[in-house]
DNA sequence: GTCATTTATCATGC
DNA sequence: GCATGATAAATGAC
């Protein structure tokens, strides 16, 4: 076989920058006060864009890796779910 | 296998935390093969791309065989295809498509 | 065919 | 050293 595989010629635009924490946070309250249908509707990404101040593309792409990240613990991510529970609870008795 | 996705969102409760919706199944061990192709493979995909964005089968066909990847892959990777373009022009312009649409022949 | 998505893989941050 | 964001194959709805 060959050396393969490597060299991503074309990769420059795999840059990778967090998102800031108030981004994160913000996601992450849609995401477990949706927990049983995580899938926002194409309205409720470009509000989230714009709330987070990244690109539509960038909200699906947080989705994505969301739920297969917390669906492949079940039970290590319940703590966070705990987390923004109480946060929105908290929320919610304002 | 997502007949579950519909606009039915109460907000978590509680006990409803705890519950495992139907999102949430379907994976642990049934993994999905993901077959990373050579770099050869790639440019040769990329070299006819620049040719036409779409394939005759005919044409999927000499190529598939020429790279040893299966019709259906070469299918798919063209439609990946057209999708990165689409979301690339997207991002520098602001809206106006470049990829025609299917040609019949 | 498009296109949102799933999953694995990749590249980077720290 | 893993967490995290982005991209590459693959699936499925429509």
């Amino acid at each position: 076989a060959v050396m393969i595989l490597r060299s991503r010629f074309l990769d420059a635009r795999r840059k990778r920058r967090n998102f800031s924490k108030t981004a994160t946070e913000v996601l992450n309250e849609y995401f477990y006060s949706h927990l049983s249908n995580p899938y926002p509707s194409e309205e409720a990404k470009e509000e989230l864009a714009r709330k987070c101040g990244i690109s539509v593309s960038q909200v699906s792409n947080w989705f994505g890796n969301k739920r297969i990240r917390y669906k492949k613990n079940i039970g290590k991510a319940q703590e966070e779910a705990n987390l923004y529970a109480s946060k929105l609870a908290n929320q919610a008795a304002q | 296998a997502k007949v579950f996705k519909r606009e039915i969102d109460e907000t978590a409760s509680t006990t409803e935390r705890n519950h495992v919706y139907e999102w949430m199944k379907g994976d642990q061990i049934r993994r999905k093969h993901r077959q990373v192709y050579t770099r050869a493979q790639t440019f040769e995909l990329e070299k006819e791309y620049r040719f036409s964005q779409y394939l005759t089968r005919k044409r999927r066909s000499e190529i598939a065989g020429g790279i040893q990847l299966s019709d259906r892959q070469v299918k798919i990777w063209f439609q990946n295809r057209r999708m990165k373009e689409k979301r690339e022009n997207l991002k520098f312009n602001n809206g106006t498509s470049s990829i025609p649409k299917q040609r019949n022949d």
